[in-house]
DNA sequence: GACAGATGAAGGA
DNA sequence: TCCTTCATCTGTC
């Protein structure tokens, strides 16, 4: 049983992003848009005018520290629980995948397909990144399409190539 | 059950 | 090279 969602904003250098905090863990986080605003995805539900609880509070310090990292194209040494309750197995096996890349490392499609133990689900890898809730602290970024191509990136091919770039990947 | 998709590989010009 | 076409697999409606 999951209870709403509590937003709290994270102020960076490239705009205010907002990470969405479950009962379970970090849900979802929202990239700043051009201006340095949010741009929800989806509603969610806002309990910011209660308390936040103690834990939530911990996550948070995680999650902005660990963003920061990522942004200044270095490796999040420590990240908050994540709630990936809804997600299909496949989904979660891709983004664990992912987790495990290293700034300034990259993997084509096809190679996250052969990770999760499927190597020609290269498109429903594709599906799966897009599908991706947590962006930057789930690096989908760091996965390019073959012969180092960019590819797709759902909040942005802007965003990808400047996170890119902080970590020296060449494309 | 049909369709779409952030792919990849092969073949032709 | 570049472009087109097709095979493949999963998620969503």
């Amino acid at each position: 049983m999951k209870t709403g969602l509590v937003e709290l904003p994270i102020a960076t250098d490239d705009g205010v992003f907002l990470a969405h905090y479950s009962e379970i863990g970090l849900a979802e986080l929202d990239f700043p848009n051009a201006d340095g605003l949010v741009t929800p995805k989806r509603s969610a539900r806002t309990v910011n005018s209660k308390p936040v609880p103690l834990p939530i509070l911990r996550w948070h310090r995680l999650t902005t520290a660990a963003l920061k990292k990522v942004l200044a194209g270095r490796a999040a040494q420590k990240l908050p629980p994540l709630d990936w309750t809804g997600k299909t197995e496949f989904q979660q096996s891709v983004w664990r995948a992912m987790l495990k890349l290293a700034p300034g490392k990259t993997r084509s499609y096809g190679e996250i397909a052969e990770v999760v133990g499927n190597p020609r689900a290269v498109r429903a890898v594709g599906g799966a990144c897009g599908a991706n809730p947590i962006p930057v602290l789930v690096p989908c970024h760091r996965v390019l399409a073959a012969n180092k191509k960019i590819g797709g990136f759902s909040s942005g091919l802007d965003w990808k190539r400047s996170l890119l770039a902080r970590e020296g990947v060449k494309f």
